[in-house]
DNA sequence: CTAGTTATGAAGTGAACACTTCAAAATATA
DNA sequence: TATATTTTGAAGTGTTCACTTCATAACTAG
């Protein structure tokens, strides 16, 4: 009933997360996105609204395409033992993180928090989800312990543990970090939880 | 011989890295400094140069008054244990990212990278530090595997893993984690690294 | 007191920013 | 083909940015 749109919302969504997952929120401008997306300022806000709204489909598409198949497992209780829980999470993320053709790290992390407007809702975004993924961690751990699994230390305290791993993990694989090398750190920080995982 | 400055430089300078380190060197603006400092934008310019250098200069107090104490130890090994040596290290970190009436979080981690241009030297000052702290850890961890002691990894992954939950614990702390939550998740991360250190 | 030197405040620079305005263009339906 | 609806490109909005210019103020050495 109208003219289309030159380019579709997904194709738009997609490229413009590819500028937010390598540039952050902030680094990232209205100019940047509309030479990607291949769309004027114009139809920009016409289609998204504003450049936060935008940023938001931009996480919401990296959190279903990208770390979706990963975070899955988080809710899923499939009765695997802990460390082989912990360390196929976490392997799965640091593929993610150091996959050639993708911008490195952690699109959330690195996006939010300092990348973000400090008193914008992007920062409260990627906080949230940053908080989930610590609350389903906690609740893992403790059925973990639950199911007989001796931890080396609280659910809470382990769940803090290995989201602060993952963080860093991200910001060093922006560094330039190599996947074999962070994969040996996240398969450390995954024996690390339960006793006897580290023999 | 000359008019004299109306604010030292050291308290200059030590305004500046409060505002830095709370805000990143991105959302620090010329007019902040200006206002936190007291002193016109002219004048800034006059006595650092640009806003590069300030950071810098911000950056090498940070290292010297701040960080500097824990740092230390890195250097001088006292013939402690390796987990007692990381423990303190961290804890010492922590103690320091979680002071209040300073900036939560660490200033280089929080500063540098997404929070300073990519393409300019700043992130580059940070980066070089980072280094340098995975380095002196490495070397840490050989000493103390030729002494005897049975780590868990191999010195290059425990140098990493460290650098990795450091930066985690600055980023949970900047988003509000307490101290001793974080105290308990670098107590975990230093157990980790010698066998035996999770009975 | 004077001359030389540096610091300062007020004002201004061009560039980049997020975002808007609006007439023209492109379609679906009628 | 005519019309209603939406997208689009070009141009422009006011604001903020790092940084500069420059006359003047504040000091010291002679």
């Amino acid at each position: 009933m109208s003219r289309p749109r030159s380019i579709p919302e997904d194709v738009a969504v997609e490229r413009a997360l590819l500028l937010f997952w390598e540039h952050g929120y902030d680094r990232t401008s209205i100019a940047d996105l509309s030479e990607a997306i291949g769309l004027g300022p114009s139809s920009i806000y016409n289609a998204f609204g504003s450049k936060e709204d935008l940023f938001r489909r931009a996480i919401g598409r990296y959190v279903e395409t990208y770390a979706g198949a990963t975070m899955k497992k988080l809710a899923s209780d499939d009765g695997e033992e802990a460390v082989e829980f912990v360390r196929k999470l976490m392997r799965g993320l640091v593929k993610l993180y150091t996959t050639k053709g993708l911008p490195t790290g952690c699109a959330i992390f690195q996006s939010g928090g300092s990348g973000a407007p400090s008193d914008s809702q992007a920062c409260a975004i990627t906080q949230q989800i940053n908080g989930g993924l610590e609350q389903a961690l906690r609740q893992r751990f403790r059925a973990f312990a639950d199911r007989g699994e001796e931890l080396t230390a609280s659910p809470r305290t382990l769940a803090q543990f290995i989201v602060g791993v993952l963080r860093g993990v991200s910001q060093l694989a922006s560094d330039g970090a190599s996947r074999a090398d962070l994969m040996k750190v996240v398969d450390h920080a995954a024996k690390s939880c339960v006793v006897g995982g580290q023999p």
